[in-house]
DNA sequence: GTTAGCACTCTAACCATGAGAGTGCTAACA
DNA sequence: TGTTAGCACTCTCATGGTTAGAGTGCTAAC
């Protein structure tokens, strides 16, 4: 009678073999793997009894379930983890993508917003996966510059560049007619005083002017509502999320009924999921890849779908995340190669700001 | 034996009254309506073997389908086109909703983008379907003014702002190093000579630095980069799309399976189809609203879904759109009352811009 | 420790059945 | 001539029984 030979501890090399084995073939077909299937198309030597032997050790391990006794066995979660963490390795891009890849980031043009886009676009290509991206955002944004254009005589837009290049844009209702040559002195008055520093600083700074009755109460409304924009954008811990690739979630077979589909939809809408892992991600430091399998996500819509994810940017300075979405079955291996890849790029791209 | 008393022409008031009844309550309750269920929710005033009399002539014009013999009604996409255009008027919103909005958008505090957000968000709120809202996009982009913004001595930030106040940007690597004085040099120069021009025009002017040798090679980099930038501007028919609420379609039990979900969102994720419609609900002209109800769409993708939508903006300077996109299981009366309030107060804040 | 063989279990597909829903038609009625 | 009661008819849906097949777990032999 064979033996449970161990429920902790490492698996012997076949067992590792034939986990990965019924892993990779769940992945390509979706549909509960037989010791038979395993036998026909993976060399492992040994009889199919042997593999169900095997496979049984593995199910009362916990990495491995059935649907019901005459099914095949499919991964579980924690399947899913030991795979990832002890049995495969990141499977680096063939170097043709690379290229092409960088190629495609070199077009362009330095238009910093479609960076993100085309990073979640080229995770959801490469992975058949949701791609996601989230601009790296500073702790606490610093005011670069800021200048004010005439709309109309009454109607002004005003334009907060902050220190990594973006852009903030209000448009401000004035007391009394301007035209461009006063809003450019306000712009010119403010740009002299306010420059380079924080919200709080610049409310600081507020108070000085208060007491200063040279200045004009049009550059202090104006200080005020760039203070505003500062705070706001502080606040918003995931500013922005671009996400394509979604229709390859809802292709996958796990999702024919769309209320599952659903679920998964509406933590990416509210966003306060990712915005939780923002952190725990930033932890790991640049280029590090942190997977997060099924039910391993705290939030209950979540339990069939894992998420790849990756930061970049100046630990300390400015982080954002860049990673993917995809139901457990996932190719990890591929998926992390990915992201790796691609959170490195985002990498040079913000060095390259920050230079 | 019951006639068919037409198959064209004005249905009689009695006919008219149960096809409403017909589509109301399939519209309530997505499953089939019996002639039964007609006599009892509603004061026909006639027993459910004359309803079926009436039933089969609405079928006979094509108005009505079966699912199978023993099923009850629903409604062909011909018989909502009827409905919206000789049965029912557009239902205004409850003042109290219209205040709640008004009040909404007073609150986002003219960042211009939040606008189109809030408008998709608003019509998805108010009809339990998805809400789109596009910008209002020139025909040509017109100059108001540029800035050029240091990030460090070899890379700047090119902003442009056009005429109605949107914002691009830019980065643009120098090709020596330049301090923020050189580059506000540069910008105040083509502040100088540009601003108020589409890109056309600009590229003439171009034509005459080329000439002119004092002008700096740096200047007309940037030049060439704020041509390059408005011409991508007006090359792109819908600049962005801003959806909300595609959840609540998702919802709907017509896309219980996720198949039919996905053929929607694909046509959605390329924009094609808007694109191509945009022209057709602009020529309404502002407050119109135009229905596409299922298969009136060519794409066989929107075969199940139908578009609400309207215009809004300044006929031949710029045009956007708004509206709604929903199962055409839909209330549309509330849909289309929904999207002509919004589009009216796109108008107006558009209005306020071009004031 | 491995494997052939086999009994066992469970699913999925198929079919037949019956209840119920809703129609279309007929014939009577106002 | 339009309306309605009544009823036969049709089709779906749920139920239950049967069967083939897939895949397992166990046993006994190697």
């Amino acid at each position: 009678m064979p033996r449970i030979r161990r429920t902790t501890g490492p698996l012997d090399h076949r067992a590792q073999a034939i986990l990965r084995a019924v892993i990779e073939e769940y992945v390509a077909t979706a549909t509960p793997v037989s010791s038979q299937a395993l036998v026909e198309r993976y060399r492992l030597g040994v009889s199919s009894a042997t593999v169900r032997n095997v496979l049984a050790e593995l199910e009362a391990a916990g990495l491995l379930t059935h649907p019901h006794t005459s099914a095949g066995r499919i991964p579980t979660d924690a399947g899913y983890r030991f795979y990832v963490e002890t049995i495969v390795e990141a499977m680096p891009l063939p170097p043709v993508e690379e290229l092409m890849i960088r190629h495609q980031f070199g077009q362009v043009e330095y238009a910093s917003e479609q960076w993100f886009r085309l990073a979640a676009t080229t995770l959801a290509a490469m992975t058949r996966a949701a791609g996601l991206a989230t601009p790296a955002k500073p702790r606490a944004a610093q005011l670069r510059r800021i200048d004010i254009v005439s709309i109309h005589d009454r109607l002004a837009s005003l334009i907060v560049v902050l220190r990594e290049g973006t852009i903030k844009q209000l448009l401000v209702a004035l007391p009394e007619p301007a035209d461009q040559e006063t809003l450019g002195l306000v712009a010119d008055l403010l740009n002299a005083t306010v420059v380079d520093l924080t919200a709080d600083q610049i409310e600081r700074r507020l108070g000085r002017f208060e007491a200063n009755e040279r200045v004009p109460s049009l550059a202090r409304r104006f200080a005020e509502r760039v203070v505003g924009l500062l705070r706001e954008y502080d606040a918003a811990v995931i500013e922005e999320l671009f996400s394509d690739g979604l229709l390859n979630v809802m292709a996958a077979p796990e999702f024919a009924e769309s209320a599952k589909l659903r679920r998964v939809f509406s933590v990416l809408e509210n966003r306060a999921y990712l915005a939780e892992l923002l952190p725990v991600v930033a932890a790991a430091g640049p280029g590090h890849v942190r997977v997060f399998i099924g039910r391993e996500n705290p939030p209950a819509e979540m339990a069939d779908v894992s998420l790849v994810l990756a930061p970049y940017g100046r630990p300390g300075q400015a982080i954002g995340i860049v990673g993917v979405l995809g139901p457990t079955r996932m190719a990890y291996p591929q998926a992390i190669g990915t992201v790796r890849f691609v959170s490195g790029l985002m990498n040079e791209l913000v060095d390259h700001l920050y230079a």
